[in-house]
DNA sequence: TCTAAACTTGACCATTTTAGTCAGGTATGT
DNA sequence: ACATACCTGACTAAAATGGTCAAGTTTAGA
């Protein structure tokens, strides 16, 4: 099971974007300052968003990333299996390995793990980047 | 987000200890044989285990490991706190630390982890080591 | 009473993952 | 031309993971 800084700077980053993105294109330097992420570190992830397709470049002065899809198109699903945070919960190994196959009882455990990842997973796919951008509007100061 | 193999293991031995404690305590020796677990790694689950009273111990020869309550009450829940699974998700961090305080957009993603818990934890407190003992019968080939 | 089975405790460690940094690029608006 | 901003890959310190190892203590049963 994986959820870890990656995941939540991608969002954090994604929703500041959506912020701003309205007019121009977005800098990374900018979300570097106002989310406390490391540059390097968001650039390796907007790698990543670029390759899902979730945002788009725009290259030379002035330029930056803006989404490239409706925030409410965007589910966070979309954006941790962009940044390769799997929500895989630990699991019954292969062939070789113990535990699962190869013993007298195998799989005591399999089916729990597989509701587990359904559950978290619809969780996922209905929350969008749109939802977040209200939720944050409202209790917002 | 932790959900690692220690919290697999320590239901899958609950899990074999529920079903063979009926007449005699179950030594760490025969799950560890049956679900291909480390003994030394048993060992320090089963530990924390029993001081978090799900188990209980008894020692000497032909002594062993007995659950502490019955299925119905054991929740998944207590056996991940009990050998410090925390289903926690990655958080703001305290004071001194950027992302959550000190920034301008601080929180953002505040109320998201926070949902996600509540939902994982919800799945965690309706799960007990009874259902997965009537789940494996069924699914048992 | 002796001994082996089984619990008990704590230190230790190799490997992997995480959360970055660093050092170079390349593209482009002005 | 040059500053800005994206792009890429290599590298790494620190933490977590999944154990092992060693040295006990306790108790049932021969």
């Amino acid at each position: 099971m994986k959820l870890t800084s990656k995941g939540r700077y991608a969002v954090m980053a994604l929703v500041d974007l959506a912020r701003f993105d309205n007019i121009n294109p977005v800098s990374l330097r900018d979300i570097s300052l106002r989310q406390g992420i490391s540059l390097d570190y968001l650039e390796q992830i907007f790698s990543k968003l670029k390759k899902n397709e979730i945002v788009k470049s725009i290259r030379g002065t002035q330029g930056g990333y803006v989404l490239n899809k409706k925030p409410n198109d965007i589910k966070l699903t979309n954006i941790f299996h962009a940044v390769d945070e799997k929500v895989k919960t630990v699991q019954c190994k292969k062939e070789s390995k113990k535990g699962c196959n190869g013993k007298a009882t195998k799989c005591i455990t399999h089916n729990l793990w597989d509701e587990l990842e359904i559950h978290i997973n619809t969780f996922f796919e209905n929350k969008s980047l749109k939802d977040l951008l209200n939720n944050n509007k409202e209790t917002r100061v």
